[in-house]
DNA sequence: CATAGTGGCGCC
DNA sequence: GGCGCCAA
């Protein structure tokens, strides 16, 4: 077993900073396009992803490009979003086990990643939608070819790549290859270099010109197989890249080249910069007095570190000079596993059975995806954190605990937590109860961590052929309705009953109610066997994979697990052309078995061999498909000792003659009957722990002027000034200074793939790659199309249905249930809260039982209302209320000190803003005063009063204290009540929100620069939206004395 | 209450 | 291990 704890954040040499090119692959409105594929009468149409919607049509989290053009923005409510655009098409997040279910995008995000993971196994998922990959090699790679070449770039089918500082991409390649041909000694792209830089940097951007051809293919193959448009930055580094992602979207791409570098940042503001967004970049700007990234450069390295520390000194240091040494770090799959919930305000948590039930349903939903995690990952969490956040003494407390995690099942998860958090609380329940908890709860989050790979004996195996599970489950959930019965697999999917015993047994094995992890790995061996001894038709024929020295059986490869699929083959088949572009005649494109080998070889590949990605696919699936044969005992009866040991000898040569150099311990002892795929897979990962850009920038030394040869201009005219037309490409040559890896590796393996070439020599395909470009033309085009298009929006008359009016109408109806204080606001479901009213005493729901549902409210004998002693006014007469009166007291005090400063803040920020700004600053000035004579408070609440929106309590609420103190008042411009204490934080939300809508209008997005006026809108945004949390995080031993308000 | 739910990583 | 920061 071997835990998967990578350390991570590796750094780069200095030696290196310029020798990578880097490429941010981020999905367009991601959530909106995954919706949008689902229902594809959503496409053009402005729309949005929102999360819940009982409240002010609930949160939004993803905006579509057509809404966007409309102001509506993220962090808006879906009612505001209906005012700035009343056509919008609001889409919810599924809720399941009453809380967010982002399954879906989750999935979504892996079928794009698996896509991206083809081209580069280099590649680092940043977040469900966007993922970075070092494409160094590949662009290495295809700068040979176009050296030979047998690849021609055609800059005209970079329509949808911008340059950054450059007017057109057809100006940047000219500029570019015209400096490139005639080097000029002084030319002022380079006044910032050092002098043995300057030939780096000058091929830099010529390579970036070559990865932009391959990010077009990129993103191309991902809007081809997953239907999803997506924007690339491509730079030579992570950061540059993700900024660059940035500047063009939606379905664009952008080069920032080294060179240009400085006049970007000489008006890009700090905050742009990944890491800088926030408080230690406002820390920055504020302690050195700057705006702007450039004038960072102004500072020493030892100043910075001396205001910073080193570490950060340094990093600033080389960012703003546009250096960044931070390795991607190959990692596909999250590190942890976790969900959380929110109960704010009247929501808390204020009873053991209400915790216990949502400690089990966020007990289940981790549960069923840590189930699924180690059949599609092959891994199991061996770590659990438990979060919480308490409010104590009017304080909200956040705490964290961990524990082992010693099994799956969600009421063992759920269990531990609980002991958790009472092991951690001074008195948890309420003095004289058993069942009220002391200090209300307000927020849950469970995780799990710490994976170790499972021991491969089919665990591996199921990674294999994972992804065909998965769809296959899919399928099944979709085709079967709701009737499915997930311990009996036989009545799941008629599908199924046609497939391999290993999905059966792996559907079982995950859905099976009663089923511990234990249990689970018990069953692996089984499991495996019944795979290995599936009876299959048995043919034998040897078949050849190319690159490989193995002789493949074709009774083996039936056996192995992977489908075969005509479309996933197709990618192959492209897929290997593209990493082999000199073996493009190589791999017979009917050849289903071999295919299919690779497949499963390259499956296995690209999930577990992130680090071998220098090594030859042919090698690596030689590798790959002995271990797995040698695993399943495939060929175990065939393949004498003397064999296996050649075998492995010659993988191990071949991957040694790879990396060029020697593994640390011999890979032969894969082989050893102990070992595991999984082990033997991450050895080889550890033993290939080779430096990824060793003897790089020598490959480029004299490969200049061929490979510029190979850019052609078809179209001279589209380039404006390109003054290079380039005749007959070369005859490929064998050359002996190029560059890439695989093609130096040793003469023998060369001569391997020459030989195989030679037998297996069909179709060749000079043009792939030209036909991936022209794809790619065609879509360039029609988004600019679409992006030229005026956005004149289909009002669709679809009623919006306004849940809370019909909700409250009920409530209204049933006068003598006094509930509200324990009806969730935020629990939107209508039938939930009509079964909590209508059928609450009889019905079962699991409140009905619960102590906190079983308070004094109920009891209509009781005083309904007691008398604050702070303020006088009404408070309804049970512990959570007067709780959370006294919390508001509380917050008022501690938060006037910060809501002055907030105040300030806002106000120099507005009057600060200057020159290049002022357009902004009047606005914002107008918009201040505008939102200051809002605030002149009207006393008539009456007007504003909503009845329909109102709860019974609510309106009592009202009712009583309208006369006397104004306990609850109405806020003028959203109309929501508000309480009076509450009301000058209220505005100063309304405020924000003003400012920030006002703002986003002024947001004109940017083509080939980025505006001052854009940084003085980001910033004026994360300040505003930023509110601090007011959680407080100590040890809850600091608590311990605290006396209990209640 | 006034995004919420989620994830990675650094510091101590 | 627990907490805080940062980000999509
Ligand atoms: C920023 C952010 C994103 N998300 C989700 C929804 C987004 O669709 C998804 C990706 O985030 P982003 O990539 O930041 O945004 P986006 O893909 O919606 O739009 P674009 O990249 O074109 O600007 O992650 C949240 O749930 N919460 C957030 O705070
Ligand atoms: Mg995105
Ligand atoms: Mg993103």
């Amino acid at each position: 077993m071997s835990t998967n704890n990578v350390t991570s954040k590796k750094c780069l040499p200095m030696s290196k900073k310029y020798d990578r090119i880097v490429l941010l692959v981020d999905m367009d409105c991601f959530y909106c396009q995954v919706e949008e594929k689902l229902n594809p009468s959503l496409k053009g149409k402005p729309m949005a992803v929102v999360q819940y919607n009982a409240w002010k049509g609930g949160g939004i989290i993803a905006v579509n490009y057509a809404a966007r053009a409309k102001g509506v923005t993220r962090h808006m409510r879906g009612e505001e979003a209906k005012v700035q655009c009343p056509e919008i098409e609001l889409i919810s997040v599924p809720s399941v086990r009453e809380k967010a279910d982002l399954t879906k995008y989750r999935d979504a995000g892996k079928d794009v990643a698996i896509v991206l993971q083809r081209f580069t196994t280099v590649l680092q998922r940043a977040s469900v939608d966007e993922a970075y990959l070092d494409i160094t090699d590949v662009v290495n790679k295809r700068f040979a070819a176009m050296n030979d070449g047998t690849f021609i770039l055609k800059p005209q089918e970079l329509l949808n790549t911008y340059a950054v500082g450059f007017p057109s991409i057809g100006n940047f390649v000219t500029t570019v290859t015209n400096d490139f041909l005639y080097p000029q000694p002084h030319e002022k792209m380079y006044k910032n270099f050092s002098e043995e830089d300057i030939p780096t940097v000058r091929r830099s951007n010529i390579r970036l010109l070559v990865a932009a051809s391959i990010a077009s293919e990129i993103r191309s193959a991902v809007f081809k197989e997953t239907g999803y448009e997506c924007s690339a930055g491509i730079s030579l580094n992570k950061v540059l890249a993700k900024l660059a992602c940035g500047l063009n979207k939606p379905n664009k791409q952008t080069i920032l080249p080294l060179t240009h570098v400085n006049e970007l940042f000489s008006t890009l503001p700090l905050s742009k910069i990944q890491g800088l967004g926030a408080k230690f970049g406002e820390d920055v700007c504020q302690q050195l007095g700057i705006r702007y990234v450039g004038q960072l450069q102004t500072f020493t390295e030892a100043e910075l570190q001396r205001k910073f520390d080193d570490k950060n000194g340094t990093w600033l240091y080389n960012i703003c000079r546009g250096i960044d040494l931070e390795i991607v770090t190959p990692r596909f799959y999250a590190k942890s596993i976790g969900c959380c919930k929110k109960f704010p305000g009247r929501n808390c948590i204020t009873g053991v059975k209400t915790l216990h039930h949502w400690l089990m349903e966020l007990a289940n939903e981790i549960s069923e995806r840590l189930k699924e995690d180690i059949v599609q990952n092959n891994r199991c969490a061996k770590h659990m954190v438990f979060n919480f956040v308490q409010e104590i003494s009017n304080v909200d407390i956040s705490s964290s605990r961990s524990a082992p995690l010693k099994s799956y099942e969600a009421d063992i998860i759920a269990g531990t937590c609980m002991e958790l958090i009472k092991a951690n609380t001074k008195v948890f329940f309420r003095p004289g109860s058993n069942g009220a908890i002391n200090n209300p709860i307000k927020f849950l989050g469970i995780s799990a961590g710490k994976f170790e790979t499972l021991s491969s004996k089919s665990g591996t195996i199921q990674t294999m052929f994972a992804q065909q599970t998965a769809k296959l489950q899919k399928l099944a959930n979709e085709n079967i309705s709701s009737t499915i019965n997930s311990e009996n697999v036989e009545t799941v999917n008629p599908l199924m009953k046609s497939k391999d015993m290993d999905l059966k047994v792996c559907k079982k094995a995950v859905t099976e109610p009663n089923n511990t992890v234990e249990k689970l790995f018990k069953n692996q061996s089984e499991r495996k066997k019944q795979i290995i001894d599936g009876d299959r038709s048995a043919l034998t024929s040897q078949v050849h994979i190319e690159g490989s020295d193995i002789p493949y059986d074709k009774k083996d490869i039936d056996k192995l697990p992977v489908e075969y699929s005509k479309e996933m083959s197709e990618c192959v088949i492209d897929d290997y052309k593209y990493i082999n572009p000199e073996h493009k005649d190589v791999c017979p494109p009917n050849n289903n078995d071999t295919i299919k080998t690779i497949n499963n070889c390259r499956t296995l590949a690209s999930s577990q061999l992130a680090a071998m990605s220098q090594v030859h696919p042919g090698i690596v699936c030689d590798a790959a498909y002995f271990i797995l044969c040698k695993e399943s005992n495939v060929v175990k009866d065939r393949m004498k000792n003397e064999d296996e040991k050649q075998y492995s000898e010659n993988i191990c040569d071949r991957l040694k003659n790879e990396n060029s150099i020697t593994p640390q311990k011999s890979i032969t002892h894969l082989f050893d009957k102990q070992s595991t795929l999984s082990n033997s897979i991450s050895d080889i990962a550890d033993n290939l722990n080779i430096s990824a850009y060793h003897d790089k920038s020598k490959h480029f030394e004299n490969s200049g002027l061929s490979i510029i040869k190979n850019i052609r201009s078809n179209k001279s005219d589209y380039l404006g000034s390109a003054k290079l037309q380039f005749t007959e490409i070369s005859k490929p040559v064998e050359d002996n200074t190029v560059a890439y890896r695989w093609s130096s590796v040793k003469n023998e393996v060369c001569k391997d793939i020459n030989k195989v070439e030679s037998v297996n020599n069909t179709n060749i395909n000079n043009n792939s790659s030209d036909c991936k470009n022209n794809i790619n033309l065609e879509q360039g085009f029609s988004d600019n199309t679409l992006e030229n298009m005026n956005h004149t929006q289909i009002i669709t008359d679809k009623e919006q249905v306004n849940d809370n009016c019909e909700l409250e109408q009920l409530i209204q109806d049933l006068k003598t249930i006094q509930n509200e204080s324990k009806t969730s606001s935020e629990q939107p479901n209508k039938k939930r809260k009509l079964d909590d009213i209508s059928d609450n005493f009889k019905s079962k729901d699991y409140r009905s039982e619960y102590v906190e549902f079983a308070l004094p409210t109920f009891n209509t004998e009781l005083e309904l209302y007691i008398k604050c002693d702070k303020c006088g006014a009404n408070i309804f007469n049970n512990p959570e209320a007067i709780q959370t009166h006294n919390d508001h007291h509380f917050a008022h005090e501690i938060s006037q000190q910060q809501r002055h400063e907030y105040r300030e803040h806002l106000r120099m920020k507005i009057s600060s803003a200057k020159s290049p700004t002022n357009n902004i600053k009047t606005k914002a000035k107008k918009l201040f005063k505008k939102i200051n004579v809002k605030q002149s408070w009207s006393t008539d609440i009456t007007k504003f009063l909503k009845p329909s929106t109102l709860t019974v309590s609510e309106q009592k609420a009202i009712n009583e204290s309208a006369s006397s103190e104004s306990f609850v008042e109405f806020c003028n411009i959203c109309k929501d009540q508000i309480k009076g204490e509450d009301m000058t934080e209220h505005r100063d939300y309304h405020l924000a929100k003003e400012l920030q809508k006002e703002l986003n209008k002024l947001d004109v997005p940017k083509v080939n620069s980025v505006k001052p006026k854009s940084n003085t809108h980001k910033n004026l945004n994360s300040s505003l939206t930023l509110r601090k949390p007011n959680v407080i995080s100590k040890p809850i031993t600091a608590f311990f004395t605290q006396p209990n308000d209640i």
